[in-house]
DNA sequence: CGGCTGACAGATGTTGAAATCTGTCATCCC
DNA sequence: GGGATGACAGATTTCAACATCTGTCAGCCG
């Protein structure tokens, strides 16, 4: 026989069965077709076909979220780095769903599938904003009593540039001046904002 | 005969029929024979099915519009009146999709059915998050270049908290920290905020 | 022996024929 | 005359028979 079965090599071709046939259509039986094995065979590396979606999905995260941590370490103010992240994960975001449809909508599943893959990368993600902010915080730039509920209510505030729900919206040839709004107003939140309790200053 | 058939009297008959069995299973047949008449004559008031569904929509859309319009009028500083009238909003609608589920996704199905209706509705409630901004600019609580453009970044901002594909987070216990975290970072902003070209402050 | 196979049961998805619905309009009845 | 009716054509939905898929496992083969 040519090769030993290895559980990369199936996520290899389970990650192009999926791009061929999309999330509806990928089955188990496609993917060991595609090895030249059984199906049985597949079943022996991974316990589901879940599982199985789940590891290609976490793999997929796993390299996008080394590109984002390299980005959060660029140089410039914490306003400037924090603007080129949000940015940068905006434009990516965009490209895949307005440029590759179809390969976008495959990934929205798979996250969707799993209740731990949404948080896993979600809390990945407002690590890396809570590094730029806590780099400001440090130079003064910012303010934030707690840079974890901070860096999340930054994430949240711009969900609607990278929450896949409104990815219909992001089309809109206005959608770029809604963004530098948002984030205008976020920044200048960050560097005047004492957390829940400021409601009385001034 | 009884009485004359109203628009009026259809729209009451259609929600009513909506209500009971769903945006899926409501038909103009039901309708028509909730009142009695043939479906035939239900399509003299109304154009298409698509028509009338818009019409009962557009109805309920604009009493909630009147009665957010009497929030906004509410004293006190404008940062409380913002917060005020968010967290309204959110509890309205977390309300909604917690103890009336089925209601709740009805409506937002013939919401989503139209393209016109969410203009309108998101339209119509930033004109007047705007009321309550445009006032805190004038007692200088406030800083925006542009209150329009500010109004929309913060509805923007708090779409997690109103916007019904993020329903099925409302339910998460920390939900409401998550809420006064954004809305607080936005109010810090309002204070602070000079517009997309502000880059270059301190 | 140990990974691989393929037959199998129950679950899930597909398909096409039958039923229902939408929108029209010639006709009816007040 | 003018609003209401109900039969109708084409579009859409439902439903059940059929096909495929998932996950298991006893047995095969190197």
């Amino acid at each position: 026989m040519a090769e030993a079965l290895t559980g990369e090599a199936i996520l290899v071709a389970t990650e192009e069965v999926l791009r061929r046939y999309g999330p509806a259509k990928a089955t188990v039986v496609d993917v060991a077709k595609a090895l030249g094995v059984s199906h049985g065979s597949v079943y022996r590396h991974f316990p589901t076909k879940a599982a199985l979606r789940e590891a290609v999905t976490r793999r997929w995260l796993d390299h996008t979220h080394r590109e984002f941590a390299a980005m959060s370490a660029h140089g410039g103010s914490a306003s400037d780095r924090l603007r080129a992240w949000l940015q940068e994960l905006f434009d990516r975001k965009r490209r895949a769903h307005l440029e590759e449809p179809e390969l976008f909508e495959t990934f929205q599943v798979l996250v969707k599938e799993s209740d731990s893959i949404p948080e896993y990368h979600v809390g990945h993600m407002v690590e890396l904003l809570a590094r730029i902010i806590r780099a400001g915080v440090e130079t003064q730039e910012f303010m934030a009593d707690d840079v974890a509920v901070t860096a999340q209510a930054v994430w949240d505030a711009t969900d609607r540039f990278h929450h896949p729900s409104h990815a219909p919206e992001w089309g809109d040839p206005h959608i770029q001046a809604a963004f530098d709004a948002v984030v205008s107003l976020v920044i200048a939140g960050l560097r005047y904002n004492r957390g829940p309790s400021s409601a009385g200053d001034a």
